[in-house]
RNA sequence: CGGGGUGUGGCGCAGUUGGCUAGCGCGCACGGCUGGGGGCCGUGAGGUCGCCGGUUCAAGUCCGGCCAUCCCGACCA
């Protein structure tokens, strides 16, 4: 910690309302650069890394493959789709080159990669097929809000698929329905994240689908089936719905809740516009069946923050914190020295991330500190400890310490990765 | 984009009807006492009072414009 750059810090801002950035800038997690803009420190970037590697893992088992794509965006091929006047998408940052070409910033990249894979697409041999990318969307929304839930700049996984049928389509539609459920269970949010049915937009089939997590600092309200585990965003709150999907509204409670995911048909629709053609088995010329998959991974963090934290601070799940383990020293005792170094090669050597507090602080600030942080488990080291011959722990969603035997500390950090708590 | 609020050392704040070298706490540096839930004492560094202009003998304070930021609303593909 005597070499980590940030530093946690007593006050938020003033001006930040958000719990998430509140503590997340306490804790030196995140910078705000300028309103809905965040830089992430390194505590932030491990979290950030964590989540994308959980999001990679899953989308990788469908066999989705990830790229990057540009954020330098060509005018022509929004016109073609009609999205780029400012009349029909008002969040668009745009520059021009040095020759005056007109260029847009990626809030999207369902036209880039369309038009990229024509190249690749021409035969139901290469169908089905799915990409996917961990990318800054940049959007200029008139009012960024929520600290990092909504911002103007924020790091997305989106993936897009292509299909030479509905059919086809349908059922990778429904394999990323399973893999998003999985990545929410996987960050902790799987309890009260929930697969929602909403608005179409523009391009899409009669309804999208969201995945929303419910929390108090989410921006949407959506009706919920706790027992089906199903939900309906209120914008598609009607009997209309309810009728066709065979649903009554009896069974639904209102709820606020945070879109941490979505995913989308588009059908036929962008690749005719696009011209995005293969060939079907009878040599038949025809339209593939695209649709786009969204997680917002900064936002996710977030609302990992509101979901988890308390009073003395965050409070990360073992899959997503930065780091599993705070080591915390009291006093300056050469044998307490040696045995907290000792502790921080063997936890090291096993793979598991300890964040080694060897800074000359008092004890209250240190264990302030270790709650304000979030790491899932304190291990202290002290003289008293020493002599004792046990180990002091105490988990970070737990209030009081405990002491154990040296050789059940493997054993504990098996169980809170195991619960993820 | 409509409405409202706020800008004073890194952070949180005070500064009265305009008036004297712009204060306090945290943090920071140095010295000392401490040592199990943000401890204490002393010394010190650090400020274009958001920016530009105006009124005045005199502006952090009054007026105008601008900028930034937050909240409510609208929007959210």
């Amino acid at each position: 910690m005597t070499k980590l750059f940030s530093k946690t810090r007593k006050t938020h801002p003033s001006d930040e309302v958000a719990l998430n950035a509140q503590l997340l800038i306490k804790a030196g997690y995140i910078h705000k650069e300028m309103a809905g803009v965040y830089s992430y420190l390194p505590l932030g970037l491990k979290v950030i890394e964590n989540i994308k590697d959980i999001v990679r893992d899953e989308m990788n088992a469908l066999d989705s493959q990830e790229l990057t794509m540009t954020t330098l965006q060509e005018k022509e091929l929004w016109e073609k789709t009609d999205r780029w006047d400012d009349n029909n998408v008002d969040i668009w940052f745009k520059s021009e080159l040095k020759n005056g070409t007109e260029v847009g910033f990626g809030w999207s990249h369902e036209e880039q990669v369309g038009n990229m894979v024509k190249e690749y697409i021409n035969s139901y041999r290469d169908l089905p097929m799915s990409v996917y990318q961990f990318q800054n969307k940049l959007r200029n929304e008139t009012r960024a809000k929520s600290g990092i839930l909504r911002t103007r700049e924020f790091i997305m996984k989106d993936m897009y698929s292509f299909a030479e049928s509905e059919e086809q389509h349908k059922e990778f539609y429904d394999r990323v329905t399973e893999s998003y459920h999985k990545v929410f269970d996987r960050v902790g949010l799987g309890k009260d994240t929930y697969f929602t049915f909403a608005s179409g937009g523009a391009f899409t089939d009669k309804f999208s689908h969201e995945f929303q997590t419910l929390v108090g600092a989410g921006e949407d309200i959506v009706y919920i089936d706790k027992k089906q585990k199903i939900a309906l965003n209120k914008e598609v709150m009607n009997d209309d719905v309810l009728d066709l999907l065979k649903l009554k509204k009896e069974n639904f409670e209102e709820s606020v809740s945070a879109e941490v995911g979505n995913i989308f048909s588009f059908g036929s629709s962008k690749s005719e516009t696009l011209g995005i053609y293969f060939t079907d088995k009878e040599g038949v010329s025809r339209p593939v069946i695209m649709g786009s998959y969204g997680i917002g991974i900064a936002r996710l963090m977030g609302v990992i923050v509101e979901y988890f934290s308390d009073e003395n601070g965050l409070n990360w799940p073992y899959s997503v914190a930065p780091y599993k383990v705070i080591l915390t020293t009291i006093g300056n005792d050469p044998d307490v020295l040696k045995e907290a170094e000792t502790m921080y090669k063997n936890l090291t050597d096993k793979g598991i991330e300890v964040l080694y507090d060897d800074r000359d602080a008092r004890p209250g600030e240190k264990f302030a500190d270790a709650d304000l942080l979030g790491i899932p488990l304190r291990v202290v080291i002290s003289e008293k400890n020493i002599k004792s011959g046990e180990l002091e722990i105490k988990r970070r969603s737990e209030k009081n310490s405990q002491y154990i035997k040296k050789d059940e500390l493997q054993k504990v950090i098996e169980t809170i990765k195991k619960n993820n708590t």
